[in-house]
DNA sequence: TCTTGCACCTCTAGTCGCTAGAGGATGTAG
DNA sequence: CTACATCCTCTAGCGACTAGAGGTGCAAGA
């Protein structure tokens, strides 16, 4: 069993190695053995560990909603209820993001379509700024 | 001229009374004069730059953009070139996070429609989380 | 063997845009 | 005059890292 450096085990991740120490330290990764040196050494598993927390992370799952997933993980035997309620919830969160930033979209190609190029006091970026009541799409 | 308390200036701005001074003490807001027993004094022309920093806040703009948008409000023969490029920059922005979160709530979907609510040994949002491969959608 | 130089270690502090709370002063209505 | 709401300043906390200081370990080339 050959030791696997931080380096090795953040390029292999994907996550950046003050990261693997961070996640280390709020206890999302079990404190891996050490070399003689003080250097941690890491097992495969835990890479995949930290593939599977970077992938989460990139789907926008908080760090705690990370912490459930894994404890199921860690134990296959479990309802999986728990994960699946947490993706639905988070799946409900990205749509209405979506549905806002949409809207938002709206409002700023009206605000960029709007300027004239001109001085400020014609551009409608500004303008629509100062006033809300200019929005087509109230709602963000 | 009567004058304007920070719970007044709040309530019709629709920011935060923590936030008016927050938003004071980065220098967004010029310090407005003070009442004999040291309470703020505003000026309705300080409600339309609260409203206005609101509304760009809502519209997702950095705090730094928004210093930048009031400066050029605050000169107005100034060219709005600078106000359409943030603008821009935002709505680019907008559409860029627009086609991340819709590859991400088809992931998602795929998760939460595969999951059959069994035991976690069989439960694909585990599954999926833990093997970036099976994402039909590799961008996010 | 020595040295170079990169990768590793710990620790603290900073990022952004607020928000919460402590502990006290002021202002207003009854 | 007494409640009580609102105001004041100050510090610390949030999430999820990121940056930097100051030092140690380790492998490869001269």
């Amino acid at each position: 069993m050959k030791k696997i450096t931080i380096g090795e085990a953040a390029r292999k991740s994907g996550v950046k190695v003050p990261t693997v120490r961070y996640y280390e330290s709020i206890g999302l990764l079990v404190a891996p053995s050490r070399s003689e040196g003080n250097q941690r050494s890491f097992e495969p598993a835990d890479i995949s560990r930290l593939a599977f927390i970077r992938h989460a992370r990139e789907l926008g799952f908080e760090i705690e909603a990370i912490r459930t997933l894994l404890t199921l993980q860690d134990d296959p035997h479990q309802s999986c209820a728990s994960a699946d309620a947490i993706a639905k919830a988070r799946l409900i969160e990205v749509e209405q993001r979506i549905r806002s930033l949409m809207a938002l979209k709206a409002e700023l190609e009206t605000m960029v379509e709007g300027c004239g190029h001109g001085r400020v006091d014609q551009c409608r970026v500004i303008e629509v700024l100062a006033d809300h009541g200019q929005c087509t799409h109230p709602h963000h």
